[in-house]
DNA sequence: GGCGCATTTCCTGCTT
DNA sequence: TAAGCAGGAAATGCGC
């Protein structure tokens, strides 16, 4: 990682100097800006933390599909940082797209260029432009606004969470295509988060523009928190430490003042959080929001196995604004389904689960009908 | 405020 | 040895 610091020393300086006069955050650099392999290179490691203070990135708050070549950059490059990845190791050559292009790559590209990072970047973007749909654009507006009012360090998404295919299922009644995925939200059709996420990317945790501050379904918990400190995690994370253990449970959330700030944002009979099994089932029976994600071992049958087992937890992750969340902690919660019967075990077959009597929508049947 | 549900987190032990 | 599985325990968030 020696090289990464290194790297990331020459790009701050250069960055610094180019933009640094000034607007500190990129959203002064013009969007028509042309950068060459060199400038690729010289933009990672001057990750602009979107969430630190009252700037943004350049790119936060801004569909990932209009971001120009330099927005495309600079939030590489804060991914870059965020996950202390080696800078070094990416085929910077490949780098040079705008927004629109990034949103078209595979997730095997991704890999391809970014490696093991890839993944994250992946589900990154599939969060970010899931994050706006146009028919939610106003409702967005609105959130932004109230969170800028109500505290500075917050993300562009505000406490809505679009992200995944849930958050399709809470728009279904407002859904229309959007200009940028044309058919976008009907049956077989690429999804807002569809269309990227095959083109798009995976699951990094937490962060983003997205206001992932680490556990806060509101994302309101902020002023004591730091949305983007070290792994992105809230203090308490770290903190709530005993005899250098952590207390177990989930860590606390919001203060009472942030909550209570939100219910002037929030509706008051907001849908309750779309549950697991129903997270895992959507993504199982929407080929396009796959992408080798899961599969069906006997889809009569409701069997299905992880894939990519990580990125399936970061994606849940970041529907549940969880950015320390693993496949360890979603396959115990897939567990808990047993007793309820919404999943039944497969022994001896690892990463294997299958859906129970309680469960229900995987069958083609109902697929089929859902989207008739 | 209490309750119940649905996780989330941590942990230990076992299996593959 | 690592990864995954199993399940207990304790905790939070949220709707009612």
């Amino acid at each position: 990682m020696a090289a990464t610091c290194e790297i990331s020393n020459v790009f701050s300086n250069y960055f610094s100097t180019m933009y640094s006069s000034e607007d500190p955050t990129l959203a002064s650099v013009p969007a028509a800006a042309t950068f060459g392999a060199d400038d690729l290179v010289l933009a990672l490691g001057s990750p602009q933390m979107p969430l630190e203070g009252p700037e943004k990135a350049s790119w936060s708050g801004e569909q990932p599909q209009l971001w120009s070549k330099a927005q495309v950059l600079d939030w590489i490059s804060y991914q870059v940082e965020k996950h202390k990845y080696d800078a070094s190791t990416i085929d910077l050559s490949r780098c040079d797209m705008d927004g629109a292009a990034l949103c078209r790559c595979a997730p095997e590209e991704l890999r391809l260029v970014f490696g093991p990072l890839g993944d994250q970047l992946y589900a990154q973007l599939w969060d970010l432009t899931s994050s706006f749909p146009d028919e939610l654009s106003w409702i967005m507006e609105l959130l932004e606004k109230d969170s800028m009012t109500l505290q500075e360090p917050l993300g562009d998404q505000g406490p809505f969470d679009q992200g995944s295919p849930f958050a399709q299922e809470m728009l279904e009644d407002c859904r229309q295509p959007s200009p940028f995925y044309p058919g976008s939200f009907s049956a077989g059709a690429p999804s807002p988060g569809s269309s990227d996420v095959s083109t798009a990317g995976t699951g990094a945790s937490q962060s983003s523009p997205t206001s992932d501050s680490g556990g806060s379904d509101v994302d309101l918990d902020a002023p004591d928190s730091k949305p983007f400190s070290g792994d992105g995690f809230p203090d308490y994370k770290k903190g709530d430490l005993k005899h250098g253990k952590r207390k177990r449970g989930r860590p606390r959330k919001l203060s009472k003042e942030s909550r209570g700030c939100l219910e002037g944002t929030k509706s008051k009979h907001a849908p309750r959080g779309t549950h697991l099994w129903e997270f895992i089932r959507d993504i199982l029976i929407n080929p396009e929001l796959n992408e080798g994600l899961m599969k069906w071992e006997n889809r009569q049958e409701g069997v299905f196995k992880f894939l990519r087992s990580e990125a399936v937890a970061q994606l849940w992750g970041q529907k549940k604004k969880n950015s320390s969340m693993t496949y360890e902690k979603l396959s115990r919660a897939m567990r808990y389904y047993y007793k309820r019967e919404i999943l039944e075990r497969v022994d001896g077959r690892r990463l294997v689960y299958k859906f129970g009597k309680n469960s229900s929508g995987w069958q083609e049947e109902e697929v089929v009908g859902r989207r008739n």
